[in-house]
DNA sequence: GTTTGTGAAATATTTCACAGCG
DNA sequence: CGCTGTGAAATATTTCACAAAC
């Protein structure tokens, strides 16, 4: 906490960021999956990739990789390619892997309890810590080793167990008042699965995920379907040897 | 058997998308939340909007949001706002909504489990008709109705039940098969939660979510919370309503 | 008066294409 | 050689600003 500016941001380990503040949005989106194609290549026990051979198991062009990863400072070797173990090590520190996550899940209904038992939060550095509904038939329930609070004591559990992202899996009623309990504990990350728009104060990051608006958009495309269809979103077209190559 | 024609455009009561095959991506993601908000509008027993208060209701600029109805071919009337039922029936016209679509959820582990019990599917059209798994300890369990069949009879199900749409909540090793098995059957549109990108004959439309994608990218937010002089973009503003891209 | 609809400008993002390094 | 790194071109998207319509 120590830096400002940008000229000495302290070197962790293995090559972390040197500068990432500003990176574009587009850019940030997909660095998550780049670590994940990274990882699987890392447990086939490969050493080196090339941005052709990442850019196809991630799905995107090799031109726009190579420039997302120099933008983060990474860099690989020409003639040669990445090596994986290292930039796994770089991705992860710029999106601020190193340390763990502590998240809070508000709303455990059944999408909020699918979401405490998903293995993939903890599996990448994502400590869930805490669950809070209002409905006393839920409050008490023990979810796999946790036990579900009042959301009226969420505030405290913030401050006292130092969660700094909370997951909104309530009705759409209810998701405003639970991000201002969050914002006013000091929370600036929100993950909103709630069907509506939060509103919060600048320095608040808020990402949403609506399931039935990607439906909504399948179903565009369904119902426009035409010869040499668009793409939806960035996926391999003809017929590429999906994951790992 | 993808029926490539779609000749006869159907009829919508009060006013059909005319024109609307190749609308920006960036537009067909809005429309849902265009539609959501005009839901809420509807039921508060509003009949006219204006762009400026539909946009904020969304978190979009309000000339975006004209541009993109007036892309649609949806019109309002100048000094006054747009029709709150009317818009919405358009928007629900292009979107492919007058039908209802045929879902089949394949992988009921905790993430397919909430899925198929999540009541935002049916409320905005959307059956779901089939539920599958390929674990002899899932299969035969009878979720609000529905009992899970065996992977094996997807095939024959997509088929005999008009399933449209294939929503992919397995793990990620067995995406791609399920994928294909989706695809052989004549599904084109495919909404992947596995966390790998799938491989797709053109004409199939593939949406993905990832919930720890969405979580890695608020831990960079998180990560790069300093400064807050550097670019003062227009706008000051005390409390947003908007999301993280 | 208010509010839409839209060209034109401003940004953002992606792709091309190639110089240059190992 | 093969592959990275990157300017420059091509697209896509958003915002501005204002004339026209009600």
């Amino acid at each position: 906490m120590t830096t400002t500016g940008e000229g000495t941001d302290q070197q962790v380990p293995s090559g972390p960021p040197a500068t990432a503040a500003d990176l574009p949005a587009a850019t940030v989106r997909r660095l998550p999956e780049y670590l994940r194609a990274l990882g699987a290549l890392s447990e086939s026990g490969v050493e080196t990739v090339s941005s052709e051979t990442l850019a196809a198991a991630t799905g995107v062009n090799s031109a726009m990789l190579r420039k997302d990863l120099s933008q983060l400072g990474a860099s690989g070797m020409r003639g040669v390619g990445y090596n994986v173990g290292t930039l796994a090590a770089y991705i992860a520190g710029v999106l601020g892997l190193t340390k763990d996550s502590r998240v809070a899940i508000i709303g455990l209904g059944h999408l909020g309890q699918a979401l405490a038992r998903y293995p993939g939060f903890s599996e990448r550095g994502f400590d869930i810590v805490g669950l809070f509904d209002a409905d006393p038939g839920i409050i008490g329930k023990d979810l796999d080793g946790i036990r579900v609070r009042d959301v009226a004591l969420l505030a405290g559990a913030i401050r006292d167990e130092g969660i700094n992202i909370g997951v909104i899996a309530t009705p759409g009623a209810a998701a405003q008042h639970v991000a201002d309990l969050l914002v006013d504990a000091g929370v600036t990350s929100i993950l909103n699965f709630a069907p509506c728009v939060l509103a919060v104060p600048q320095g608040v990051a808020v990402r949403k995920v609506d399931l039935a608006v990607e439906l909504q958009i399948l179903s565009f495309h369904e119902h426009h379907k035409t010869i040499g269809q668009a793409t939806p979103t960035r996926q391999p077209k003809g017929r590429e040897t999906g994951t790992v190559k």
